[in-house]
DNA sequence: GTATGAATAT
DNA sequence: TATATTCATA
């Protein structure tokens, strides 16, 4: 308990030392395992536990509460949770996924996809800056650009999708509770008739026109958004909120938004 | 051979 | 119901 550093004596320049260093965009995220499971397994290498976006913010909260108080017997009682919380979590998976290798040890098992509100945002504002036309399984999931959502994801999200519009344009409005749909507007765009040249109604974007006739390259509507099985800052920098807003992002609230939930399922 | 989308399965 | 998988076909 000698001399103490405090880390908050530092924290104006950490922006100064960040300079030049790879954005969050540019490194792989936490949660990813280094290597493939197959490549694992074909080495005998015990698998990396998945992590879920929960893990790593715990994790990330950890270190930072480690780093702040580095005399405290905080970060032991930290770890002691994490470890606690995180076994629980993982058990199931770990099990499954040793049960999964001894059968076959090729399949890899996805979890079910759960389409987050924030998600589904994605999906639609992709699908409405490709116009109907474009808005194909395999483009989507290209501009999305959220990692480990396959095309069949997101094909069978568009096919629900496209049910709903449709009943959404010929029917009474308020028919059923979709609430993950209703979650998000339906861009006018999206509006059956896509040939409305010229005086485009108001579509809340001051932007206006977005002339999308051009293929995936370069649309510029979606920043990279960092998946959601792993906790990173937060969506999309230039939309929600200004990217420096890191203090919020600890914990609970984030991943209970923004990840996967892992729903135990059982083997065929 | 891949990608799509409707139908069907879980 | 929500999501996954199958399958005909483009």
């Amino acid at each position: 308990m000698g001399e103490e550093v405090r880390f908050s004596d530092y924290d104006d320049r950490v922006p100064e030392w960040e300079l030049g260093l790879p954005t969050s965009d540019e490194l792989p995220p936490l949660s990813q395992p280094l290597i493939t499971p197959e490549l694992a397994s074909a080495f005998s290498i015990s698998p990396e536990p998945y992590r879920t976006a929960g893990d790593v913010a715990r994790a990330s909260e950890i270190t930072f509460s480690g780093l702040r108080g580095q005399y405290s017997s905080k970060l032991v009682n930290n770890y002691n949770s994490f470890d606690n919380s995180r076994s629980a979590e993982f058990d199931v998976e770990e099990i499954d996924a040793d049960r999964n290798d001894s059968r076959k040890a090729e399949t890899i098992k996805r979890q079910r996809l759960v389409w987050t509100p924030q998600l589904h945002k994605r999906f639609v504002d992709v699908v409405a800056h490709l116009g109907i036309k474009n808005a194909v399984p395999k483009t989507i999931m290209q501009l999305m650009n959220v990692e480990g959502l396959t095309r069949e994801n997101v094909a069978s999200h568009l096919q629900k999708y496209r049910l709903y519009l449709k009943r959404m344009q010929g029917g009474g409005a308020s028919e059923a509770n979709d609430h993950l749909f209703e979650s998000t507007p339906v861009p006018p765009s999206l509006k059956e008739s896509s040939v409305r040249s010229g005086s485009g109604s108001g579509s809340g974007n001051v932007s206006g026109h977005v002339p999308m006739h051009y293929g995936a390259q370069m649309v510029p509507m979606p920043m990279p958004m960092p998946l959601p099985v792993y906790g990173q800052m937060s969506g999309y920098p230039g939309f929600e909120y200004g990217m420096m807003q890191q203090k919020d992002w600890s914990g609970n609230k984030f991943d209970a938004v923004n990840s996967y939930q892992r729903i135990p399922q059982c083997d065929k």
